[in-house]
DNA sequence: AGAATTAAGGTTATAGTGTAACATAATGTC
DNA sequence: GACATTATGTTACACTATAACCTTAATTCT
């Protein structure tokens, strides 16, 4: 039973699914890669919720809807073609998944991740990638690639503890 | 045989290993809690140099220096502590653990990983904390902790490459 | 279209990372 | 010294990931 919760209460989680897979399709399309059945399957399931999936769930998912029983190398070599292609993210403090909102636009793997219900949003902000070029600079080092993981209370979280503290 | 490399070839990595004993002594004394002799062994040998070194590969080398044979559970527990005290960082992208130079000063885990010697150096930016606080208040996001790894070319192996390509 | 080539997925086995649970030993407290 | 507490030893196992090899599907070439 993979029914999660929805990650956000207050919006249509379809639509992120269906944009999600539409430009998925498109990128690929573009780029002349194969979005085959399983890795549209895997992608999917990977924006099931806005809560970042290990890989032997999404195994365990796979094999719940399609009879057959699925291997890790099926998943991970789906997994492996979504990150090339910046269709989604790991979450190495978590050893997990989540969907790309945006891969269209190159950018780096920085979260926020809440440490009540799970979710994970994108953080996208210009000063900060600044902020890392500029400190590294100051190393001397040249950067290639980065990645952040800030852990805290979402907003509605934030909120539910206090109602809880009263 | 695990005589790494030294980090540094420029440097007396020795001053880095007893530098790092003694202030771990202190502190913990300070503190009240107890650096055993095997929680300190760990620690020499995560200080054996300045690359990341995996719980697998302390344990290989506690079993080296001692005879009697290593379970997992010894060096993990050991590595908790380090942890806990701030002694030692977690470099999630590499299951990992490193020294930190200066467990005194509470601070994020923030590094510089260099991908073509391994070497893993701290890296402290006002600017950069500043950053991430104001970008995750952009989102309403309430911080408990954060981890930034930034993977490109330490000075020395930029220095390398130019040679190499000439 | 058919053969050759490449890419994707299936299958088995195993490597690498981390913990649970319980027993023993060492340390601290009264 | 008896007791409680903390640390370590030991066994077993869970979770994460990949290697190697085989089969099937798609693409390319003539």
């Amino acid at each position: 039973m993979y029914t999660l919760a929805k990650a956000c209460s207050h919006h249509n989680h379809g639509h992120c699914i269906s944009d999600a897979i539409n430009s998925a399709r498109q990128l690929c399309d573009e780029r002349g890669v194969r979005l085959t059945s399983l890795r549209e399957q895997v992608l999917e399931l990977v924006w099931q919720s806005h809560k970042p999936l290990g890989a032997y769930t999404l195994m365990d998912m796979l094999a719940e809807a399609s009879t057959r029983r699925v291997a890790p190398p099926t998943v991970y070599r789906a997994l492996d073609f979504l990150l090339e292609e910046g269709l989604i993210h790991r979450i190495n403090s978590l050893n997990a998944f989540i969907g790309c909102p945006s891969p269209t636009q190159k950018h780096q793997s920085h979260f926020l991740i809440c440490q009540n219900c799970s979710v994970a949003v994108e953080l996208e902000s210009q000063a900060l990638n600044q902020s890392i070029i500029d400190a590294a600079a100051d190393s001397g080092f040249s950067v290639t690639s980065h990645s952040i993981e800030i852990n805290g209370l979402c907003p509605s979280c934030q909120a539910s503890a206090n109602k809880e503290s009263k």
